[in-house]
DNA sequence: ATCATAAATGGTCTCGTGGCCATCATTGAA
DNA sequence: TTCAATGATGGCCACGAGACCATTTATGAT
């Protein structure tokens, strides 16, 4: 036992008393050698002739000595950690995304600090700013509604780290991004929808620039206008991507005089509002109405009956993302590109042709 | 801007050229200050006079100065960090769990970090070591099974990290923990059952020292005795908390020549596994066999029938976690107090009285 | 006017590690 | 024997903020 007398010092709180852990200079200290040399036994450890090397890990084992990362990255600037930014973690596809990326991330050496803005810039701002507290290295970012983050994130970027966006990227943002090829998806769940001979078909919720700026819902219309269709104004309602608004909304629609047939939910857990909404409402699917969902969630195959869903490659999307941060931070590759990526139509039972038929067919 | 020329020092990667961030001895000099000046601005403001400290915030605003939170830590041994490790954050049970407790320790000026064991100890070893890299102030453990981690949860703890076991506690684990009332949930399930006339029950998991050391696999015999009922042999059958293994074991009880009639999945993700299994084999809720199961998540009420749930208070005990944590820190409160929670039977419709009733009733 | 007191401000060291340069020892060749 | 080259090791400072003590300045009482 060495490094108790060295030095009178003592912690605030007197939980610490006692309780020095062993640093470099005792490793040192205990094996005989000087600081550097200790260091170089982790480092470099051919500089060492064996037996000093032997003697070093020796005291390193004896004193439990683990390196202090936050020293070690304080000269550098920045440390080998980087934060990610979901909407919110119970969401699946945020603790999916972060799983992978994490897993990706941790094998290069780096740890993941996870944090949540609940689809708001506002609250971003915050996270952002404790984020950067730890002088993360990079933040991948799910970017919340509203301008409240921006300008942070540019400044973010002057200073050096990596900004990614995934998921979800504001108009005209010049980060690098992640992105599920919406458009395509939504284009597919329209003419899959349309070819059943579905003509009066709503998606839960209307692009909004502030409250509902998703790429899904902003080339809903555009993908109906492709198939020789339109979305009634009535339907056109903005909402925001949780349960409860999705489940209000699914109840208004299904409550107007002339319904939608179809119904596209934009995220698994608006499926779930809707799918409450339906059932209290007493239909069925897919005889009185169809629903198609994006977010293969495990849940989706269990119900009755069993939801057709477009599944984003979640995986394939953190993996793209954890690379471009690693591509960035070691090998100094600023790129600034937009990586689209492909979902799946997976059909299951909850569409069919809509019960009576309209005016309108073929296509 | 000044701050450039003082120090003619290059960052080693080279994208950090003129990348320098301010810190507070550019904001003092900005505002012609000493730096313990202007440390003064922050931590304690009422010590400057209003002209200085409005120059202070001047120069901080300008260069849009904020801490280093690593820096500020390295001298106090510990940072205001805090280690989650959960088995698998895709479980809605610790992604809520996560949720809650990063909520109250953000709110206390801490910053979380997750990581994954997937309940196992060997895992765990390397994210200790990791989170201890960081220099967590505490870390709340879920921990994984095996010896391998439970060494250096200790030496964790005499280094002065605070050390919570939470969801799952190893026999005789002498760290403070916050626990559903396994026990008595099952209890309570049991005797639901058997009110509704089952003798033969299976739990998708049987107690096994080494690889299912579940709390609720091995209560769960001693509720079945307290009924006057016992476990059948045929029907005890280490498994895991996964959905793949559950929905085989569920095949497996199911295929046997007198199945149970009644079925207790452990964990919500057991239940898929399970539900599956079930709609595999042709069998109808609760007709032909009887579904209860651990973690009231969504899905549980969507699907046909409705799924019969022991709801865990995951909020509650997220917070319990938490508070203890902050007590622990704040208020040098070593507690290695247990607390237990208890969990809210929630009665649906994938229970009934089993179809052909054999020997046994009442109780 | 003088001194005591408190308020305001500054100086200096510490934390643990990484990077750089200096030093010392050893070896082999001229 | 001397010199150069190489290998092994050590010294020193930077990083950014916190803690503590020292110093300067203002205030008020005697």
């Amino acid at each position: 036992m060495a490094s108790q007398q060295q030095k009178p010092f003592l912690f605030p709180a007197s939980r610490f008393y006692n309780r020095r852990v062993a640093n470099i200079q005792d490793v040192a200290r205990l094996a005989g050698v000087s600081p550097t040399t200790a260091k170089r036994a982790l480092r470099d450890p051919d500089k060492l002739t064996p037996e000093t090397l032997a003697r070093v890990q020796q005291a390193i084992a004896q004193l439990g000595y683990e390196p202090d990362q936050r020293a070690g990255s304080l000269r550098g600037g920045q440390s080998r950690t980087v934060g990610l930014v979901v909407a919110s973690i119970v969401e699946p596809f945020f603790a999916q995304f972060a799983r992978s990326a994490g897993r990706i991330l941790q094998a290069a050496g780096y740890t993941l600090i996870i944090s949540e803005n609940e689809y708001s810039a506002r609250l971003e701002r915050g996270e952002l700013s404790r984020l950067y507290g730890q002088r993360v290295a990079a933040i991948l970012v799910r970017p919340g509604y509203g301008p409240e983050s921006r300008e942070y994130l540019h400044r973010l970027r002057e200073r050096g780290l990596f900004i990614l966006e995934y998921d979800y990227r504001p108009p005209d943002s010049p980060f690098p991004s992640v992105m599920l090829d919406n458009a395509a998806c939504m284009r597919e769940a329209v003419a899959y929808l349309h070819a059943l001979g579905h003509t009066r078909i709503a998606a839960l919720g209307t692009y909004d620039p502030e409250i509902h700026p998703e790429e899904r819902s902003r080339t809903f219309p555009e993908a109906m206008r492709e198939c020789g269709l339109s979305v009634p104004a009535a339907y056109q309602r903005v909402t925001l991507l949780t349960e409860d608004t999705a489940y209000a909304l699914t109840h208004e629609l299904l409550g107007l005089s002339e319904p939608p047939t179809a119904l596209i939910a934009l995220t698994g857990t608006q499926a779930i509002g809707a799918f409450r909404a339906i059932r209290e409402r007493g239909l069925h699917l897919p005889g009185d109405l169809s629903l198609l969902t994006f977010d293969n969630y495990p849940w989706t195959a269990l119900v009755d009956p069993p939801v057709t869903v477009i599944e984003q490659p979640v995986e394939a999307m953190a993996e793209a993302a954890a690379r471009a941060v690693l591509r960035a931070l070691e090998e100094d590759e600023t790129s600034t590109a937009h990586q689209v990526l492909a979902g799946r139509l997976i059909v299951r039972d909850s569409c069919a042709p809509p019960r009576r038929v309209g005016a309108a067919a073929g296509c």
